[in-house]
DNA sequence: CGTCGTGTTGAGCCGTATCAAATTCCGTGG
DNA sequence: CCACGGAATTTGATACGGCTCAACACGACG
């Protein structure tokens, strides 16, 4: 049974901008349906031209690049909110895979209304940049993880950043969240051997800094955390969820 | 004297999509302005809310953040073409600073006129967001260079990159292109030291692969190079100029 | 003619990768 | 219920790519 988008779960949460009553009538016409799948299923490819674009309602997932010679790439965790297959959408081709580390269930919309949805909701296309732009953001930051952090700092930062995203959407507790990734997932996404961040999530358990393990964060010292990743001060600002 | 959008030298070019005569006069009045500056100006700033967007007419520069321990880390390279300060325009705050390294022409569109934009061509709105799915697809190769090439594979792939963009515009000649960095913007594009990459280049050239001096890359073995890199091959797709 | 930015080169060290192997945890089939 | 195999985690030993430190050359510029 579909959840209808003035019910949705996500909405109200802090982090997402308000909707009014004719856009979210405008969103339940362009939701096409909902989608659940398993944990380990591909939902994008990359190379392909996906019909499809999606907005994770539940679970978690990773998008990632592979090179030709079998190295995988995560390109970023994927969580509640997050819009995804926009390269396909408009551009006719995706740059990633996108595949479900947890259970799933997506909003699925129409590529074919995407015009639709720029010729009469320019609102909603507005947003749809928006997001765009979000999402550049994101992948700077990462840049600069890979580019300028060590280990132990590209680990600290990803905690953060995780931490407070779930945070915001109420996803876990007091002092821990949900990661249901494996250390090769956390490996291949900060540019680290599986060993080296196997020893390094040793040493920040040794600092008292967070532990993780069962598919569990916990952090017990986030400033310092904080300060080891050399976060730039989150703003708290609202996204669009579409 | 600013040039009209219907005289744009960068529009015939095969790397952009066509315009019909309605939407050039759309644009031309988007248009509010052209700016000129020289080599070394900064023009946008990280985490500033800038009120303008450009598209980039002539000339070179790079996009970077700053770490909080004064590392810089680059995030591409600016050509002809490129869009600059679409984060700031949707968002309210760029996550990125843009510094010309040769004299640059730009033209200049106000942010406040985005809107009506999104209202009124939603064609050009989507040519937008188009922009910002490409800049993700190129950020998101980047993090896989960052991530799992080393120090020969990321410049090989750097080298293939560029001088493919800038064949593309025309801009150089028969195996070489201009490309005025130096290798301190290279190192810090690339997560690289500068010693490192200095000796890295050497090695290019010993190889007979490529010479990067006095701002002009030569490449005497593009398939070797791009074999090096990894490159997946690039389709030949135009993209929208704004 | 000093100073500064850029490029170049050598020496040595260290962070991270690689290799190898043991352990635990599950899911599956006998 | 137990044996088995595969994935994930852990740990130690060793190798090496890339970093840091240091010095020098060169040209532009005041």
């Amino acid at each position: 049974m579909a959840i209808r988008c003035r019910n949705c779960p996500l909405r109200p949460k802090p982090l997402f901008q308000d909707f009014s009553g004719p856009e979210l009538q405008f969103m339940e016409s362009f939701k096409v349906g909902e989608m659940v799948v398993d944990a380990g299923t591909p939902i994008l490819s990359e190379g392909s031209n996906a019909p499809q674009l999606y907005t994770v309602l539940e679970g978690m997932g990773l998008r990632y690049k592979m090179l030709s010679n079998g190295d995988r790439q995560i390109l970023s965790f994927v969580f509640p909110g997050d819009l995804a297959g926009l390269q396909a959408g408009v551009m006719g081709v995706n740059g990633y895979s996108l595949e479900a580390t947890t259970k799933m269930r997506l909003c699925v919309f129409n590529r074919r209304d995407l015009w639709n949805l720029f010729r009469n909701q320019p609102e909603r296309a507005y947003d749809l940049t928006w997001a765009a732009a979000l999402e550049q953001h994101f992948l700077g930051e990462t840049i600069a993880s890979l580019g300028q952090r060590t280990a132990m700092e590209r680990i600290a930062w990803a905690m953060v950043k995780v931490y407070r995203r779930l945070q915001a959407l109420d996803i876990g507790g007091k002092g821990w969240v949900p990661l249901p990734y494996t250390q090769r997932d956390l490996a291949d996404a900060l540019g680290l051997s599986l060993v080296h961040t196997n020893k390094t999530l040793r040493k920040i358990a040794e600092h008292q800094y967070a532990t993780w393990s069962e598919g569990r964060l916990s952090i017990s010292n986030l400033d310092a955390l904080a300060d080891l990743a050399m976060v730039d001060l989150e703003e708290g600002t609202k996204r669009p969820l579409l």
